[in-house]
RNA sequence: GGGGACGUAGCUCAGUUGGUUAGAGCGCUGCCCUGUCACGGCAGAGGUCGCGGGUUCGAGCCCCGUCGUCCCCGCCA
């Protein structure tokens, strides 16, 4: 029999009660997380989103209260009535931040029963990722849970309190609008009121933001919404949230100079001090040091070894002298079998048209001086796991050979990131030898977010702004020079003269921001002048009457008056996912879905009724 | 589109070389218990071994297919 709730109002949440509350008069309500029968004498762990308390049911106390005690089960949602009282010495639990108190209780009421679920959220988290997605009403319960949303919130609290003091202002862009040029696939919806017309749902607000730029808000921010139909992975879902904002007039330092300090505000919430400013290094040193752009720099990065090996030791390995030879290296994992450095071997991308050498005893043996050399030039102890990487002259592959002064070339990034994909991989595999990770834990696990105390996270995350990309990106399929970036973004002032005639040796105006292996945004400065956009789509081999089909509407408003401006968008969802320490995104997104794009517990996508697809102007053809 | 891992009770898992009636812990149900907090004790229920097909005297185990979840490549600036 359940109870109504009537007059009754809660006083206090079962997290928050300490000893100074003792003798004070309480109502408490939320789920019976654990329920120890004494017989005559019943214990209820309460919980709600603070955390728990213990209620003593005493059969003399409350014959009635006792008897719903013993009827209760675990997630029942109940109403306790008491008082708090002090517990005894011998009583006291210190594992509970309320262990020093309980409820003694003068009445229970139980506000509803439930059906069993088909696990505890009093518990760890499950393995099985397809019952707690179905069930996600009950997992959101678990205090991890409510501890990572509860972060979200007060990360994104501080981002827009920051955003809002630097000048910011919030506008809110559509959702239903025109396909965005970002390069992924668009979700569409069908329009009813036009027959064959589709809206796309925004992969970014981005050309809504330049505009707003054109409209004089002189700095725009908003947490969007953002849609992208490819498929996902751990760090990616079908839609996801991002800081987004833009600012006229700027240099490259004044998008940075905001960001850091709205990202520092967004650790700060977290418990976490982030020092400022982020370093930078361009893409090409981003490369040559860690053959990623999104480099993690808790592990050494590539060191370069060429001049370990004399003209005569290249010729003997086989390794081709014109291209990088460096040496990547993981601490501390000690001398692997035979066996487990073939098991690496497919972690090695076989496509760059780069080799590797991981066994060091057998380089000892052919060139002694220059395996000892260099192990010694990457700063290798003896337990330290080296591997060489270098270009393989059996394996040239197709790419531009086109070389720059002072830029790195196609195949030189290549061979550098080969590098830096071995090394990524093999830090994972080897993090608990190497333990270069554990500090991220320590202080993602230490940190007090609501204590107004912050803990120096200078060693557990490193944001990097990478700068100076290349405007172009070689295609080995078509063999043509492809834009690396959105159509928008400005090339470097003075190698605007070389679009079309050396579209290689263009940098652009744009950046990225990483931590810790992940990329966590970016932006650019983008282009205000008409006449430098049609550059850039001729170069991009964009038709004028395609630029005018896609963004004839933006080329429009470009003419009226638009300022130098520039921005970046960085993804909420990630920021919430290092700082919660979680492997995955979907324990910092509510309702997430599955690596098949299915939401299990909504039941999305499904098939319409006929008549829904008529309205729409819809018929379904199915491959067979 | 491709590669890999996993799928046995509600959950976490074990299951030997293919061999009788498929096990454990937790959870669940009932009874007992006034100081537990992962309470304890006694008793009990609970299985289409993901699904379909095949091999075999015999399949949880071998083979083929399929479905689902996860991870990765492609894709996502």
């Amino acid at each position: 029999m359940l109870d109504f709730l009537g007059n009754l109002e809660r006083t206090h949440l079962c997290g928050d009660l300490r000893a100074a509350h003792a003798g004070q008069q309480v109502v408490l309500m939320g789920w019976v997380n654990r329920r120890r029968d004494h017989g005559n004498l019943i214990f209820l762990d309460l919980r709600d989103r603070s955390g728990i308390s213990q209620i003593v049911l005493d059969k003399e106390l409350t014959p009635d209260g006792h008897a719903k005690g013993e009827q209760v089960r675990p997630e029942y949602v109940v109403a306790a009535v008491g008082k708090v009282r002090l517990r005894s010495a011998d009583a006291i639990n210190p594992k509970m931040p309320t262990g020093e108190i309980e409820i003694e209780a003068t009445q229970l009421l139980v506000l509803n029963d439930t059906r069993l679920a088909p696990f505890s959220p009093a518990e760890e988290a499950i393995q099985n990722e397809e019952v707690r997605l179905k069930y996600r009403y009950v997992d959101l319960r678990r205090a991890e849970m409510q501890r990572n949303f509860r972060l979200r919130h007060d990360i994104t609290l501080a981002i827009r309190e920051s955003l809002s003091r630097q000048g910011f202002l919030e506008v809110e862009t559509p959702i239903l609008t025109k396909s965005t040029p970002e390069g992924a696939r668009d979700f569409l919806v069908p329009s009813r009121v036009h027959p064959g017309e589709f809206y796309a749902l925004p992969q970014s607000p981005q050309i809504f933001k330049q505009i707003l730029m054109i409209s004089g808000f002189d700095r725009y921010f908003q947490i969007a919404r953002c849609f992208r139909d490819e498929d996902l992975r751990a760090d990616r879902q079908l839609e996801f949230t991002q800081v987004d904002l833009e600012m006229s007039f700027p240099r490259q330092e004044h998008v940075f100079a905001v960001v850091e300090d709205f990202l520092c505000a967004g650790f700060a919430a977290a418990g976490v001090t982030l020092p400022r400013p982020f370093p930078r290094i361009t893409y090409d040193e981003a490369m040559q040091r860690f053959g990623t752009d999104k480099p993690d720099m808790r592990l050494p990065g590539l060191t370069d070894v060429r001049s370990a090996f004399t003209e005569e030791n290249l010729a003997a390995l086989q390794i081709d002298p014109a291209l990088p030879i460096v040496a990547l290296r993981i601490p501390s994992v000690g001398e692997l079998s035979r066996k487990e450095r073939e098991d690496n071997h497919p972690l090695f991308d076989q496509k760059k048209g780069a080799k590797f050498i991981d066994d060091f005893k057998r380089l000892a043996k052919g060139f002694p001086e220059a395996a000892a050399k260099a192990r010694e030039m990457a700063g290798a102890s003896d337990a330290d796991f080296v591997v060489i990487v270098a270009g393989d002259p059996a394996h040239h592959i197709k790419a531009s050979d086109t070389k720059f002064e002072g830029r790195l070339s196609e195949r030189e990034i290549n061979v550098y990131s080969a590098a830096g994909n071995f090394r990524t991989e093999l830090a994972k595999k080897y993090a608990e030898r190497h333990g270069a990770f554990n500090v991220t834990d320590d202080v993602v696990r230490n940190a007090d977010p609501r204590s107004g105390k912050s803990i120096d996270g200078s060693a557990a995350f490193h944001p990097i702004w990478i700068t100076d990309f290349p405007m172009f990106e070689y295609d080995l399929a078509s063999g043509k020079w492809m834009p690396a970036h959105h159509p928008f973004t400005s090339p470097h002032e003075h190698d605007m003269a070389n679009l079309v005639s050396d579209p290689a040796s263009v940098r652009a105006n744009c950046y990225d921001l990483a931590m810790n292996g992940l990329e966590l945004g970016s932006g650019s400065i983008r282009i205000h002048r008409k006449d430098v956009q049609q550059q850039i789509f001729q170069s991009l081999g964009i038709s004028d009457e395609e630029a005018r089909q896609r963004f004839g509407f933006f080329l429009d408003a470009l003419e009226y008056g638009t300022p130098p401006h520039g921005g970046i968008a960085l993804g909420l969802d990630r920021i919430v996912m290092l700082l919660a320490g979680a492997p995955s995104l979907r324990e910092v997104i509510a309702f997430p879905k599955t690596a098949k794009a299915i939401d299990l517990m909504v039941d999305a996508p499904t098939t319409v009724t006929e008549q829904q697809l008529k309205e729409l102007h819809i018929r379904v053809a199915l491959k067979s």
